[in-house]
DNA sequence: TAAAATTTGTACGTATGTATC
DNA sequence: CGATACATACGTACAAATTTT
């Protein structure tokens, strides 16, 4: 038979994802969704193991991620358990699986994000259940607080960090509300994109409250019901943060540098052993 | 201290993936998309498991899936290699893993689907190279291909294979065009839930030429570049999608059922031993 | 004061799958 | 291509800690 030259495609490496690193972003998910809140115990490792449907090791091996990272605090005992401590903590600070995202692509993130963010809030204002409006409305009040308590013209961490807590907690609550698995699926690829994104961009803003504000307009918007309002909330929202990125990614030498700056281990520190790493097929 | 009662919060399982179902998808996919095509010949194995990042064995792991489900053929010898020698098996047929998707929850696919296609095949419009737009043509002439080798009132596995095959090639080849990896991302995130319905709902169509003609008319609406035709193009596509299971899951006892006709492994056969499944973290 | 209940902590044996040669 | 060595994850069982009864 002749010989035929091989196809010239070039395949991506693929990225791996070890249990104990999902299980670590589950619940870590749940945190900063608010389903689970500072303070409270999450069920006993057997019940943990049980609902996440993997072994007790493995979800031990998870806890020590949390532990590292100071979400969660573990005491032993009979009234003892894992406790969340904070909410607080960036996945990707924790070391937790970012998927790669080299720093020139958050423009077409935020470009996705125009793309999609404005027809979900549109189905979302028409099948948000009062419980969802509840959870948008305290996440805009979240980032009141975090705009109160910076009155100054500089962004202190802290205030960042409430900041983008309470914008990922607003994106999660309307994608909930259109009561709609695969839309939520698909706002979860965003948002684990922006992370990174969130903390830099923050601290280019001219004013803090100006993103609660912008927060606040949204969800007014959806209440609202009126679909022009909502849709120009939602770009007004992200133009918002583009232009914060914009001004962050011109002081700094690079866009890329900053955007790793502001997220370590988005880089994919080389692989400590094995090729081990991260999330999803292509 | 006292006793705290756990969060009410119940969590989803995690879904884990093995290297060499993920390794497989990845080879699948590119099969699938056209970058490879049936007759050529993929990269030695020594030169895949580097470009995959993987070592050999792994990969010679998902080569044995992708033999079993009849998508390559393995030739021995100076001239031998891997040979793509089909590209009609759908990846959920294969024993790939296929997030799961309750066959109720359907309904919410498409209309995910009706919320984010227009606005990325207007973006494609704006952004597709002229590669983009070949490769959006001959995955409407493929379509064409199929309903012409169907002249018939029924519909022949092999004709609604080809032509899911068509409609996957022209979602990706949309995607693409958008050159904005993130949008991309989520197309795969609806495409890899798509597999189940497509097949199915092929078979409920009327007249199987309606599917390569609707394709025809989105593929000439993005060239047009104009935003009516596209937008309306974009939901006659879905439409006709939509009716087509609505037909579907009429005539089966119920639409459950159907759906999990359509895609093995779809339900998750409650996990053979371990809780060894498919996908991305919640 | 002591026993019981609950929960974390630790360890072992097995199976599976991956990496190295 | 095969064989061996290693890593990972599971299941289970038991020990330790702490509060409640």
């Amino acid at each position: 038979m002749a010989r035929v030259a091989p196809t010239s495609f070039v395949f991506a490496p693929v990225q791996l994802v070890r249990p104990a690193e999902v299980v670590a972003f589950r619940i870590t998910e749940a945190i900063l969704a608010g389903d689970v809140k500072v303070g409270e115990r999450l069920p006993s490792e057997q019940a943990l193991s049980a609902q996440l449907g993997i072994s007790r090791p493995t979800l031990r091996e998870a806890i020590k991620l949390l532990v590292h990272a100071g979400l969660v605090q573990v005491l032993p005992g009979s009234s003892g358990g894992l406790f969340v401590i904070s909410e607080s903590v960036p996945a990707n600070l924790a070391g937790f699986p970012v998927p790669d995202l080299p720093g020139d692509q958050i423009p077409a993130l935020l470009q996705a994000r125009r793309l999609f963010e404005p027809q979900v809030a549109l189905m979302a204002a028409q099948r948000a259940t009062p419980a969802d409006l509840e959870r948008m409305r305290d996440a805009v009040t979240l980032s009141f607080a975090a705009g109160q308590a910076n009155r100054e013209r500089t962004i202190s961490h802290e205030t960042a960090l409430m900041m983008t807590i309470a914008s990922t907690r607003f994106n999660i609550a309307v994608a909930r509300a259109t009561q709609n698995s695969v839309v939520m699926k698909m706002m979860e690829v965003l948002l684990r994109r922006m992370d990174a994104v969130r903390l830099a961009a923050i601290r280019g803003l001219d004013d803090i409250s100006e993103s609660a504000q912008s927060l606040r307009n949204s969800q007014q918007a959806i209440e609202s019901g009126d679909r022009a309002r909502i849709e120009a909330a939602t770009a007004a929202r992200i133009d918002l943060l583009e232009r914060a990125w914009g001004r962050v990614s011109a002081l700094a030498p690079g866009a890329q540098a900053a955007a790793a700056a502001a997220a370590p281990g988005l880089k994919a520190e080389a692989a400590p052993r094995g090729a081990r790493r991260s999330s999803r097929a292509a």
